[in-house]
DNA sequence: TATATTTAGTTACATAAAGTAACCATATGT
DNA sequence: ACATATGGTTACTTTATGTAACTAAATATA
């Protein structure tokens, strides 16, 4: 990969976010907790893909998982401070998608 | 491809930021036009991602490409106003960075 | 004359990421 | 015994991205 004198810290945002769905699940849940068939039902994305995001998503900080050992099995995500931090962000995207597509 | 009831309008302008390099590449428009090599050189990116994308970014109106026929050739990329208005957007992301990062 | 330089790309090929569908463990219900 | 529901995982195919070499046009240099 080239070298640029890119700012180290928006090349980082961009390599989450940027990331296929990654903030269409932060979107998800900005309104509140989810679970992971709930998220998996808004989105056309797959279980394999979605369960890959939430990983990334939780390791970054974004995402907090919380697991209730009830039957069937209840997993809950939601978004940290960090992640509720982006709510800005998707904001403003939704809010250009409306004035502009 | 799942079907949901997720707004047809984000998830258009998803399809489009959420691509790799899309919106850095908007990031480096925004203080003004740069040429095809300037932008290249400030990203990691390959020429022939660049060209992919900037073609993506002006058939959406985003970006307006303009061929001043120089020797060399020189080739000028700038927002459009649809472009500019993903300002609050790329800053957004910015700040998160500056931030959480 | 032959070769080099510059810009803005394109082409061909290898690798990485994403899409698809089938499968698994757990516990309960029929 | 079989089905159901949740939250995944596995194996496999298709698409996207990365890499490097190449091109055209017009001039400059040896």
């Amino acid at each position: 990969m080239k070298e640029t004198l890119l700012c180290p810290r928006l090349s980082k945002a961009m390599e989450l976010l940027g990331k296929r769905w990654t903030t269409l699940i932060v979107y998800q849940l900005i309104d509140g907790a989810k679970r992971f068939n709930e998220i998996e039902s808004s989105l056309p994305i797959s279980g394999r893909l979605l369960s890959e995001r939430l990983k990334e998503l939780e390791k970054e900080g974004v995402v907090e998982r919380t697991v209730f050992s009830e039957v069937p099995i209840r997993v809950e995500y939601n978004l940290t401070d960090k992640g509720l931090a982006l709510k800005e962000v998707v904001g403003g995207i939704e809010t250009w998608s409306k004035e502009w597509l």
